[in-house]
DNA sequence: CCCCATATTGAACCAAAGTACAATTTACAC
DNA sequence: GTGTAAATTGTACTTTGGTTCAATATGGGG
């Protein structure tokens, strides 16, 4: 498992500023790819590794804060860090309430983008592995049938054996036999790893 | 249990800026606090209801933005809403950064800042339900003796009585006899629900 | 019609959890 | 020293969890 290279994404209309970005933050050790607009940045295929977005706010087209939106919707969580010209304070709030790293009005020191993108690439490792645990976890879910996944909800809630019996009509063997499977599939060795697992991706525990 | 009334606090340096959100505020049902100052508010001792803090940015004294730090640092979660007659970029989204529902440049429309104390009520009473709940855990923890707080850390692994007992270097027997007081101190009946309730105030499972 | 995944159940058995009686020791406060 | 909370352990017992043999039924897909 080699370690991937952050990359930083930076995506401005004027290309002097492009390549003034670049040069500054290639200088600080990461990778960086531009684009012109948003819609450029779009048709990119995702990034596997570690990234971040420096984001033009004004653009022709897509304009930052719309991208920015878009991505959300999509649940593609890349980190933003907004740069802007001409920006004004009910902007930055919004842009920040969408969960933006940070928001620059022009002119910045460099320093400042730098700190700004080693937060936001913190920030992006941080929600890859929540991801890719995410991930694993749900990919072990799909291997359940409907009914190991029935007698999951009520094994996480602490029920005995004889309870979840009563409630689905049916046999406490019936149950033990799908706990065994559930506990193989979910690759687990006990009910404390399987309630903490679920509750990674929003399992409903069955209700009392 | 009655329902309490929402409150929301109001600092301004200015009598005439208080007395018209005061008006404003109240007209839409919520109770109100005003103080002219930061050092005024924080000797108000807190609040049990849900409520949130209107504030200006610029205060003699203690402004706006130390004052929220102060709050943070001294973990007193009221969500604050920051007004503003000469605010900047920089600063709107330091506020954010450190958790503000919002931030609003005078003149604002009243309406505006309606919706976002709604929001920052809305906020507050998720904050009070969980802190609520979380203190009523901690209370429940303080009643542990260290061993059985070491036999929790345990247990909430998954691990057997015996792999436990292994570890502590006493005897299986003595680990039950823990488990037994923990269950009932905890106010639990599963190790499924005593997982739940010590991942809400940050216990870390030993290490296996 | 047969295969297969799914769901269900049985008997017997062992391991683990938990409880009802306990008793003993240790350390610390008064 | 005495009292108290904490920690430890024992024996015997019941309940629950889980596995190893299984077998049976059901409902498509080929």
């Amino acid at each position: 498992m080699t370690k991937s290279v952050p990359v930083v994404f930076i995506v401005d209309d004027a290309s002097s500023v492009r390549k003034a970005l670049e040069r500054l933050v290639r200088s600080a050790g990461f990778n960086v790819e531009t684009f012109a607009s948003g819609e450029e940045f779009l048709q990119r295929k995702h990034h596997k590794g570690p990234s971040c977005l420096v984001l033009d706010v004004r653009l022709p087209g897509l304009s930052g804060i719309e991208l920015q939106k878009k991505l959300v919707q999509e649940n593609i969580s890349v980190p933003i860090i907004f740069i802007t010209g001409h920006g004004d304070i009910p902007m930055s709030v919004r842009a920040m309430k969408n969960g933006a790293v940070d928001f620059l009005p022009k002119p910045f020191d460099g320093k400042e983008l730098l700190t700004a993108i080693e937060r936001a690439i913190e920030k992006a490792v941080r929600i890859r592995q929540n991801e890719t645990e995410r991930a694993r976890i749900e990919r072990l879910l799909k291997t359940l049938t409907p009914r190991e996944y029935e007698v999951l909800r009520w094994a996480i809630t602490g029920m005995l054996n004889k309870q979840i019996a009563y409630r689905l009509k049916i046999t406490e063997r019936t149950v033990k036999a799908h706990r065994g499977c559930i506990m193989e599939k979910m690759q687990v060795e006990s009910v404390a790893d399987l309630v903490r697992i679920t509750q990674k991706c929003g399992i409903i525990p069955a209700e009392k």
